[in-house]
DNA sequence: CTGAAAGCGCTAACAA
DNA sequence: TTGTTAGCGCTTTCAG
């Protein structure tokens, strides 16, 4: 380890002298300048991060506070995330709660403001007490996916319209000419994924199509759930033509579970995800789906967190993302007239 | 922020008294242990895990650099890695390279032994000499995912052998018939994969098979690249009855080429990949693949990190995983008579 | 323009 | 058992 004061003798000055050249903060003759900066390359010297921090008060650091970074969706988060960190000069701890409280509320005890200055929260099962707490604490929070825009909640956050993308999917079904629905939301019935389908609900409505409650299944957010819940659902309603899935990972399973039928998607039944992570695209058939701006909504988060560190902003704060898009692929088309 | 001199005083004894109680040093009598219990609890405070770091001479945080964490197999290897870390006390910093040696070199430079005690070293793209020098500089390094065994490299490294997974691919198509192959191989000739496919190759010729050149593809490790490829194989050799990928991502576009293409797997065309990635499980026909002890490379590659930074261990040190294992699904069967 | 000195919050000898 | 005293490596006033 070669630290200041080493580069500091070689070059013949001070400590001090040697911060300011390296922190470019002017006042530094140009002979001096240039001696402290071969002393630097001789030596191989580079900054200790911790020492800096601490001497600065601030931490170079970031949290990430996933349920677990194995779910397919997140990672496409996460690099969003670092990439925008990095262009801030701050690196990315990832922390995966497995949706376990006491993981998550470790991780903000531990870490907020005495290793990262900031935590991004994402869908981690967290209370929303705990993460006022932090804040008042001193170290920001923000809630990077809130799912309401119309009900903001008392923490900052990047809010994405999953109600109108849950509408958006309810419409395209519609538009196809599908009356006859089964819906999956990935959550429990007041959950995270309970917005999505207040949507797509709100769109049958809207043209006049209840969707009744029986045809509607609150599962677990895997590609299994969706499949086992498909099965269910045809078998007790063997008339639907169309699936709902408040996420693409569900409506993976409920593909394959209808393809295990012997039945044909979209021929015989459409399925409609949320999201757009990666397998939609590489799945047979390619899965339509409501695509979220994860890229933006990941920018936004490190942005606002940014601020709040900074306090260029002041919390509560709210930002809508783009509004999610229809992505039409090969899992819908117009319902088979010899069902329903 | 209320730091330990603050307790101290509300608990009417010294700072460094406080810090043993925290740290479980003994030599504390249990009433002033109490108190300063008591204090830590009524100020709520938290230990400033920077200052501690600095203190300490070393950083609760371990660095994984890969490419890309959305490449999907990384997420895994990436929560067991996080879970090991945690289980002693550390967090895990994650670095996406996007396979610029650049980057990886200013991850090295900024982080290893000033942020991070040392770092975690997934295929990268990055020069083993650079590795080696921030070794010398101190900052331990571990290579996660070695590919040769046979041949251990100049730095601390856990193995997996692929030369072997290869094998078991090649001898699992021989076995079912298989003679006419095509070969995707995810890096170039010279890359990560090569020795892989070197596996594989050696399977057939142990059999007395030949595997002719110009029926393999140095292609990109993507479902897009897999793809493109098989289309060009299956073109230029219309006799073929089995596809070897190096990975299961081009192994998944390879499936899907050959269904575009109007034929079936595993009915017209055999394919089978290596990894076990969370896809292959969900893909239809599910892929049949060469599984690679992701958890137990993750945890002992942590371990081993560890061993190296307390000076437990010394470097190089090789370890070897458990040997890779087929797992057999549909994508795999019997060749067409009518083919080949 | 450069140096001296204090201090970030904590740990770790060593004394008392 | 507890307190005193030095730092860890860096930044940052404030003098010179």
């Amino acid at each position: 380890m070669t630290t200041l004061s080493e580069v500091a003798r070689l070059a013949g000055v001070t400590s001090a002298t040697v911060s300011n050249v390296l922190r470019q903060r002017g006042k530094v003759g140009e002979q001096t300048r240039q001696r402290v900066l071969d002393a630097v390359a001789q030596l191989g010297y580079r900054p200790h991060l911790t020492a800096r921090a601490l001497a600065e008060g601030r931490a170079p650091t970031l949290a990430l506070v996933v349920s677990s970074i194995a779910n397919p969706f997140y990672p496409e988060f996460a690099l969003a995330a670092e990439r925008a960190a990095r262009a801030h000069g701050r690196f990315l701890i990832v922390c995966n709660t497995n949706d376990d409280p006491d993981t998550g509320r470790a991780y903000l005890d531990q870490m907020a403001g005495t290793l990262s200055d900031g935590m991004l929260i994402m869908n981690a099962n967290l209370p929303m007490d705990e993460l006022k707490k932090t804040e008042q604490r001193g170290a920001p929070v923000v809630l990077c996916m809130w799912e309401k825009p119309d009900a903001p909640p008392e923490l900052p956050c990047i809010a994405v319209d999953f109600h109108e993308a849950g509408a958006i999917a309810g419409r395209h079904l519609l538009a196809l000419g599908h009356r006859q629905f089964g819906a999956l939301v990935g959550s429990k019935k007041s959950g995270i994924h309970a917005e999505r389908y207040r949507g797509f609900a709100g769109a049958c409505a809207a043209a006049g199509h209840r969707h009744p409650l029986q045809r509607t299944r609150y599962i677990r957010d895997t590609v299994e759930a969706g499949y086992q819940a498909t099965m269910e659902l045809l078998h007790a309603h063997p008339q639907l033509t169309a699936i709902f899935a408040s996420n693409d990972l569900p409506a993976l399973g409920a593909m394959n579970a209808i393809a295990d039928l012997g039945l044909n998607v979209p021929g015989d039944i459409s399925v409609i995800g949320i999201t757009d992570i990666q397998w939609a695209r590489v799945s047979r058939p390619a899965l339509t789906t409501v695509a979220v701006p994860t890229d933006e909504a990941a920018r936004m988060s490190v942005e606002l967190l940014l601020a709040l560190i900074e306090r260029r902003s002041v919390s509560p704060v709210m930002q809508v993302t783009a509004t999610p898009q229809l992505v039409e692929r090969a899992s819908t088309a117009v319902p088979n007239p010899s069902r329903g």
